[in-house]
DNA sequence: TCCTCCCGCCAAGCA
DNA sequence: TGCTTGGCGGGAGGA
């Protein structure tokens, strides 16, 4: 019912007329400060008017209005709760939804323009808020300081602070996502994610002393809050509970969502980080709970401001809230040109500060002057590092340095992205940025909008942000990962930049099969598969027969029952033409979340014959040709993987240990001699099986070192798939992510141009229940013949060809779902 | 039952 | 000393 001051409150006329009192850094009087409470009528604005012209008249309404409203609400809540019976006056008071903190929110937001014109400032009387919004004063805070913490409003004064609105917002963004990476919270949220899964596996091992000791290095226990050039920062309390300050809770929660590939962060691990942050000995219950709390209170507002979205993570510990970024892209180039802007206007000279680390992050962050506040540590941080690693470079200028994921991600595409940095930092920057520009293009890292989709002949190359140089087999690094009931471990190969955070467990992989052969490769099948993400908004767009929808539906029961042929003829007739287009925009809207959802991982083709079509499919690769007639499909995203869209299942490793690994496979074909496997044939268990395909067999042929990088060979025409024990084929298949049923094995062979060897592989589909001690059986898959410390395990096949060396991958499945409320 | 988060106590800090 | 600011956690509504 109130007047929305958006449209006629940006006047600084009227503004400053209806606040005559309200001088900057002054604090109004209470009762002169309370505005009529009429609603927007001609009438009201003729008051309004009137009153803007008459100072006495004004105070004079003011003053009769606030005894008449005042006296008016205390009679009405009398006569009510005379008048009504308990019940029923319980049931006329606004419901608890009225008056969430996120409604408040909205009708706060309502009175502010988003963009206000930067001459006429929009003053903040928290009075006037509380009295319109008939709210306690206590929740205009947590919205004001939520605000404050994202630069749209400052504080002037008592009871007193400026609208900014959304002006300063990409700024804001741009700084945060920058000290988020400085902060290595992405190694934080790894940290935390790897945690919970050794402990869930294993619950007894105290594993704190790790996760301090790895809080404890990141020196961030003193994080305040980051500030932005111009806009001042005088919290009433600067000195005093700034370090728990809802401000620093926001902007910490904010640099999470903006630092993390895809951006989605579960309550649960940002209050870990937070409390992390504070002081992780006492990670107590309580305190966990009164930082979910904070949390929601947070999140409520930037939900309110349209930053984030609250979502659900499903995995196999239970569904958990989290929420998702959907605020502006933060792109890394829009910052510089506006920091080194307000550097020339707000800092000292450039040249007066080239040494000073203070002086840095000064000019990082200028705010005229002002000592008031505290300066992020994390920018003298920063310095720190980026001198040492100078220092390092310098000492040994043939050492590869050494840059960690996070820093990887932080680093820009292009070498203008340096200019991120002021130039006094520049300088810095220059000699260890070069390197890392260096290896940065060399790993061809792709971003879609810039780089031109690769060429099918280019090497192994990466894609998403979080990028490691391509993948050579002599830098690969093998991690043993255990399975219990198969009694055998499974690995994985990692890029050394990313092994020293692996310890002996990965949580599991995803499956991904293609739904539709026809949908657009990595994307949708990411999208469709690995994470299932429903919104009501989604929900609502889609049609009843949205195929999309539908099949979510429909594949999980049909899962258990079917074959993946019949699955796919189903599928193949529940999207008509027509639908593929939307089908496909809805796989790209949610590629984002999707896609990257964990932003490490191998991306490990198989061959998925699909469209109705896998008979056909099944003949021809037996015969060899299936995977030659397959169209090539490059992501636009990830830009570098072109495989047959047919073959395309993803193996996903979670992020808190394998950096993203896309590989690129290179047309060139070598020819391999096919080499019969002695594995005894399971017909049922091939008809649903998905084969590996010859992107499968490469990929694992380059990075196990077996073949050359750039090589491929073609798919062996004899895969089979044998049965494997009960114990593993009674794990129930809930999720409907994946038509590769547990437990399943496929075993291939190849013969290695290097090696001049034979080798049988295996891979496995399980789910992990607990960890165990890496076995022998594993140790064998890294073997290759006349390795240094191994005897070839020879054996002979059922065709008499000779296999010299045998492994298992075994792939646990892990369920992973991302559902919107 | 658990998630979500409103509500208000009360302490720190400011004028 | 009174007021503002905001940390904090109990406990209730809602799913």
């Amino acid at each position: 019912l109130k007047t929305p001051l958006k449209q006629v409150a940006t006047s600084q006329l009227v503004l400053t007329e209806r606040q005559p009192d309200c001088q900057p850094l002054t604090t109004p009087p209470k009762p002169k400060e309370t505005p009529p409470a009429d609603p927007w009528t001609p009438t009201s604005n003729l008051k309004m008017l009137i009153s803007a012209a008459s100072p006495e008249i004004r105070s004079r309404e003011q003053r009769r209005q606030l005894s008449d409203s005042s006296s008016e609400v205390l009679q009405t809540k009398h006569c009510l709760q005379e008048h009504l019976l308990g019940d029923e006056y319980e049931k006329s008071q606004p419901s608890r939804k009225e008056k969430s903190l996120g409604l408040l929110c909205h009708k706060f937001l309502a009175r502010y323009p988003d963009y206000p014109s930067p001459s006429q400032k929009s003053y903040i009387c928290l009075d006037e808020v509380t009295e319109e919004l008939h709210v306690e004063r206590r929740r205009i805070y947590d919205i004001v300081n939520v605000l404050e913490s994202l630069h749209m409003v400052s504080r002037l004064a008592r009871n007193r602070y400026v609208w900014h609105g959304r002006h300063n917002l990409p700024q804001t963004l741009q700084a945060l996502k920058k000290v988020g990476e400085e902060n290595k919270y992405i190694q934080q949220i790894q940290m935390i994610k790897k945690r919970e899964y050794e402990h869930e596996f294993d619950p007894d091992s105290e594993r704190n002393e790790e996760m301090a000791s790895s809080f404890g290095s990141s020196e961030q226990s003193e994080m305040s809050f980051v500030e932005l050039p111009g806009v001042e920062f005088r919290a009433a309390s600067v000195n005093g509970r700034k370090y728990k300050s809802l401000r620093v809770m926001s902007q910490k929660f904010v640099m999470l969502f903006l630092v993390s590939t895809p951006q989605i962060v579960s309550l649960e691990v940002a209050a870990k980080i937070l409390i992390g942050e504070d002081q992780l000995e006492d990670l107590d219950k309580s305190k966990f709970k009164t930082k979910i709390r904070r949390l929601y209170d947070i999140a409520n507002v930037l939900s309110s401001l349209k930053l984030i979205k609250k979502v659900h993570v499903t995995e196999e510990r239970g569904r958990k809230p989290a929420f998702k970024w959907t605020g502006p892209e933060v792109l890394p180039n829009t910052q510089d040109t506006k920091l080194e802007a307000t550097s020339t206007t707000c800092s000292p000279p450039i040249s007066e500060s080239i040494t000073s680390k203070e002086q840095c992050s000064k000019a990082l962050f200028p705010s005229k002057g002002k000592q008031n506040f505290t300066r992020h540590s994390s920018l003298i941080k920063l310095v720190k590092s980026i001198e040492n690693d100078r220092r390092k470079i310098q000492s040994a200028p043939t050492s590869p340095v050494k840059i960690s994921a996070s820093t990887y991600q932080s680093l820009p595409v292009f070498p203008n992205t340096i200019a991120q940095f002021p130039a006094i930092t520049k300088q810095q920057l220059e000699g260890q940025s070069k390197t890392a520009e260096e290896m940065q293009m060399k790993c061809a890292l792709s971003s879609p909008e810039a780089v031109p989709k690769p060429e099918p002949s280019q090497q192994p190359a990466l894609s998403q942000p979080l990028g490691v140089c391509p993948a050579s087999h002599s830098s690969m690094s093998p991690v043993i990962l255990p399975h219990p009931q198969s009694g055998v471990s499974y690995a994985i190969y990692l890029h050394p930049s990313q092994a020293h955070t692996v310890t002996t467990y990965s949580p599991g992989f995803m499956l991904q099969p293609l739904p539709c052969a026809n949908v657009t490769g990595i994307k949708s099948n990411n999208s469709k598969i690995l994470n299932k993400i429903t919104t009501e908004e989604g929900d609502n767009q889609r049609g009843p027969d949205d195929p999309t929808k539908s099949l979510a539906a429909e594949e999980r029961p049909e899962m258990k029952s079917e074959t993946s042929s019949q699955r796919c003829l189903k599928r193949s007739q529940a999207l008509p033409e027509n639908n593929l287009i939307k089908r496909r925009k809805s796989d790209e809207e949610s590629l984002d979340t999707s896609l990257t959802f964990f932003p490490s991982g191998y991306l490990i083709p198989l061959t998925h014959c699909t469209h109705g079509n896998k008979a056909e499919c099944s003949t021809k690769e037996k015969a060899g040709v299936c995977s030659v007639q397959h169209t090539t499909y490059s992501s636009p995203i990830t830009g570098v993987i072109p495989m047959p869209a047919s073959e395309l299942k993803t193996v996903n490793i979670p992020a808190f240990h394998i950096t993203p690994l896309n590989i690129m496979l290179s047309p060139n074909s070598i020819a391999a001699a096919p080499v019969l496997s002695n594995s005894c044939l399971n017909t049922s268990s091939t008809s649903s099986a998905p084969n590996p395909s010859s992107s499968a067999l490469n990929f694992m042929l380059q990075h196990i070192g077996l073949i050359p990088a750039g090589v491929q060979v073609p798919a062996n025409p004899v895969l089979q798939h044998v049965p494997v024990s009960s114990q593993s084929e009674n794990i129930s298949h809930s999720s409907g992510s994946t038509n590769v049923q547990e437990g399943k094995v496929i075993e291939f062979t190849f013969y290695s141009p290097i090696n001049e060897s034979n080798f049988l592989f295996s891979l496995q589909f399980l789910q992990p229940k607990e960890p165990q001690e890496p076995q022998a059986i594993t140790e064998n898959f890294f073997r290759t013949p006349g390795g240094p410390n191994t005897e070839p395990a020879v054996s002979a096949n059922s065709d008499g060809t000779q296999r010299t060396s045998q492994g298992t991958l075994y792939i646990p499945q892990r369920k992973l779902e991302v559902s919107e409320d």
